[in-house]
DNA sequence: GCCAACGTTGGC
DNA sequence: GCCAACGTTGGC
């Protein structure tokens, strides 16, 4: 099982929206690493960090699961979509999405700053690669999080 | 609202 | 194939 976090900005869909509906297909993700990702690596059952990106303040807020195999972004096709890609067709198509279920909101939020000031993660990708919405996280990392989400609020 | 980081596009 | 222009992300 492989552990990730994906970001969303909360005014867009947030962990709560997730919540209320359960299950949620990720399209819209229009960045090829991200693409990969979720294409070429992402199974059911791997779990994620839910992180709300253009928030106040910014952090991780939740744990979802990938519950799909990767399958084409229906958006791709939709000329009335923002995503709508002209480019796209049904025989190659250039964008994939996996299905997100929820599984719990985070006793409380572990914000990217205290992500920053926890030494312990200082290699995680969140802080080294700037602008990309979904990235892999080591086993260590992930409860890591998890661990600071159940300690005192900094 | 600003702007740095980066990815994509398109002229050549 | 290079690279300048441009667009987007997302923290601050």
């Amino acid at each position: 099982m492989k552990y990730w976090l994906m970001k969303s900005e909360p005014e867009a869909f947030s962990i709560d929206d997730l919540k209320a509906v359960g299950q949620e297909p990720w399209d819209g993700v229009r960045n090829y690493e991200a693409r990969n990702f979720m294409r070429d690596q992402m199974r059911p059952g791997d779990q994620v960090l839910f992180y709300h990106s253009n928030a106040k303040p910014p952090g991780i807020v939740g744990i979802a699961e990938v519950a799909s195999d990767s399958y084409p972004d229906p958006t791709q096709y939709d000329e009335e979509s923002k995503y709508f890609d002209p480019k796209a067709t049904d025989e190659k198509p250039r964008w994939y999405l996996v299905d997100l279920q929820y599984v719990a909101h985070l006793p409380r939020q572990v914000t990217l700053q205290e992500i920053r000031d926890n030494e312990a993660l200082e290699d995680i990708m969140l802080v080294k690669r700037s602008r990309l919405s979904v990235i892999p996280v080591t086993p260590e990392d992930f409860e890591e999080i998890v661990r600071m989400a159940k300690g005192e609020s900094a």
